[in-house]
DNA sequence: ATTGACCTTTACGTTAACGTAAACTAGTAT
DNA sequence: ATACTAGTTTACGTTAACGTAAAGGTCAAT
């Protein structure tokens, strides 16, 4: 079974995710991309466009690049030793208190969007009754 | 039942919050914050407080502050025209979206993150067979 | 009356995360 | 040959969200 091995050169990926070229070299220089090179040209692999996914992923639920580049690191990393091993997971149950701080945020946020348009409603619902 | 009516002053939340009193400053400069006024002195009431609370929340999934004053005056308002009800009940739509955007996420930020535990948890079990 | 704790305004400085423009290169199309 | 399209580097500019003084007001305590 063969890997398909596709690329994408960097307007692909651009427009894939929406975001412009200067980003996506931004975010090279902060060493959290590392495309091969075709003369000048930066040739994208699979796994670049999958970093580049979680750091857009990651800025959606506040993290910064910073953040997003420890969880990317992660995940590209296969640690041997046992003191790695240990290392790392110590960092993965960093980032799950990192992340259930956030899901906490958002369900409370979403109760009380709930509770306001439970309230909105019945305001209109009053206003049937008696027009 | 009389409510307790009570008051903070600009330390008393920036301590509570682990912010600065400049960061308060801040939110009002940018009208989100319009506390009463002792002379000089800035007095913040319950409101303030769940405002400036709010305000705070919504940062930590990725709201700027713009975004979270939205979701904020979905609060402070009770509107009462059939028309005014409407259009809020459009912006409560509006921010549940964003909402269940970065829901999903989270999870699947969260899954991704436990797979990885468990790769790792499996290489130290590797470890333990064969020392 | 002076120290200290807290408050105020004003204003320039800083950091993250890009935006924007200039000047250049390399391949493709007419 | 020329023009177009997509890429490149370099570098100054911008915005959001505060940080960090500086200079001063107010009130209680020593």
């Amino acid at each position: 079974m063969t890997t398909a091995h596709e690329t994408y050169s960097i307007s692909d990926l651009a427009s894939e995710f929406d975001i412009t070229t200067r980003t996506i070299r931004f975010y090279e220089d902060r060493g959290m991309l590392s495309p091969l090179r075709d003369g000048q040209k930066r040739i994208y692999s699979p796994a670049d466009r999958t970093t580049l996914k979680l750091i857009l992923r990651g800025k959606r639920i506040g993290l910064s690049l910073e953040e997003s580049f420890e969880i990317i690191q992660l995940y590209h990393q296969s640690p041997d030793s046992r003191k790695q091993l240990n290392k790392v997971l110590q960092a993965i149950e960093k980032q799950k208190e990192i992340i259930t701080e956030k899901k906490s945020a958002i369900q409370s946020m979403e109760k009380e969007l709930q509770e306001v348009e439970g309230k909105i409603r019945s305001a209109l619902n009053e206003l049937d009754k008696t027009p």
